[in-house]
DNA sequence: ATGTCAAAATCCTTTTGA
C-alpha cells in the first residue's frame, strides 16, 4: 500500500500536475492540503475520471484538505479538530482504508511568531495531540501525514541559524513535534533516511529550488504496528521542478 | 526588506496568507 502527501497549493491551479504525478506514480492513498478552495469547488469528477475515491474538507481562500483512495473501501472518521468550538479552519480529515486509519492534517504555519497565529499553531498542536493520544490506545494500524509546518531538527533546515525565530522552528514548535513523537510514533521518512537531507519544500522566492535551500516540514507519522510494516519512502522531488508546481513536493511511503 | 504564487475583494489592481 502506497500512500502520499502533497500540499497542492490549490488545488485547481494544481490539477494538470496533480493528474500527471497521480498518472505516473500511482498511489493508492493520497493526502492533499491547502486546498484553497470552498466544498463545492472541488474538482471531484475528475479526480474519480483518474481512478479516485475523494473526501474532502474544503475552504473558501485557505486551508482545506482531502483524503483520495484508489480502493473504494474508504470510510470517513471525521474532519475538523475538536476541542475549540471557535476554530472553524478546515485543516483536518481522517478516514479508515483497508484497515488502516490515515490522519490528513495541515498544521497552523503560525507566522509572524510571537503573536496571534503561533498561539494558534501551538494550541492546534496541543489539540491534535489530544486526538492522536486517543488514536493510539484504540490499537488500530494509523499514519499522520501532512504539513505539519516544522522542521523537526537542523538537519530539516538548510541554513538553521536563519530560522530560529521563524514559527516553523521556534522551539517551541520543535517542542510539539517531539512530544508528539514521544508518545509512540514514528517519523518514517527520518527512519528511512537517518543523516541524508531530505526536503520537502522550496520557496517560490530567490530560486530556493534551483539552489537547494528547503524545508523539511511534510511527514509521516506512524504508529507502532505500522511501524513495522515499513517498506519505503521518499520523496518526488522531480515535480517540484515541473511547469506551474507547487511549493511542495509530494512525498510517500509504502507499507506491507 | 526582499522575492513568488494564488484567491478574493478593493474587482484588471490591491490585499492577504503562505
Amino acid at each position: 500500500m502506497k500512500i502520499a502527501t502533497y500540499n497542492v497549493n490549490s488545488i485547481n491551479a494544481r490539477l494538470p500536475v496533480v493528474l500527471r504525478w497521480l498518472e505516473e506514480t500511482k498511489p493508492d492513498v493520497v493526502c492533499l492540503q491547502e486546498l484553497k478552495a470552498p466544498q463545492e469547488k472541488f474538482p471531484e469528477q475528475v479526480l474519480r475520471s483518474a481512478g479516485y475515491h475523494a473526501i474532502w474538507h474544503g475552504q473558501k481562500s485557505y486551508n482545506g484538505v482531502a483524503i483520495l483512495s484508489r480502493s473504494e473501501d474508504i470510510q470517513e472518521m471525521g474532519r475538523g479538530l475538536a476541542g475549540d468550538p471557535e476554530d472553524v479552519q478546515s485543516r483536518l480529515i481522517e478516514a479508515q482504508i483497508n484497515g488502516v486509519h490515515v490522519v490528513c492534517l495541515y498544521l497552523p504555519n503560525g507566522n509572524p511568531a510571537p503573536g496571534p497565529k503561533f498561539d494558534y499553531k501551538l494550541s492546534w498542536f496541543e489539540r491534535f495531540k489530544q486526538h492522536t493520544a486517543q488514536l493510539l490506545t484504540k490499537g488500530t494500524p494509523v499514519v499522520l501525514t501532512g504539513d505539519y509546518n516544522v522542521m523537526p531538527t537542523d538537519l530539516d533546515v538548510y541554513k538553521p541559524e536563519r530560522w530560529v525565530n521563524d514559527a516553523l522552528f521556534r522551539p517551541e514548535s520543535r517542542e510539539a513535534f517531539h512530544t508528539l513523537l514521544a508518545q509512540g510514533w514514528t517519523d518514517a521518512i527520518r527512519k528511512l533516511y537517518p543523516t541524508e537531507t531530505i526536503y520537502t519544500y522550496w520557496d517560490y522566492f530567490r530560486d530556493a529550488f534551483s539552489r537547494n535551500a528547503g524545508l523539511r516540514i511534510d511527514h509521516f507519522l506512524l504508529s507502532p504496528d505500522l511501524d513495522k510494516r515499513l517498506l519505503a519512502g521518499g520523496v518526488d522531488r522531480n515535480v517540484r521542478g515541473w511547469e506551474k508546481s507547487s511549493d511542495h513536493a509530494p512525498v510517500w511511503i509504502e507499507i506491507s
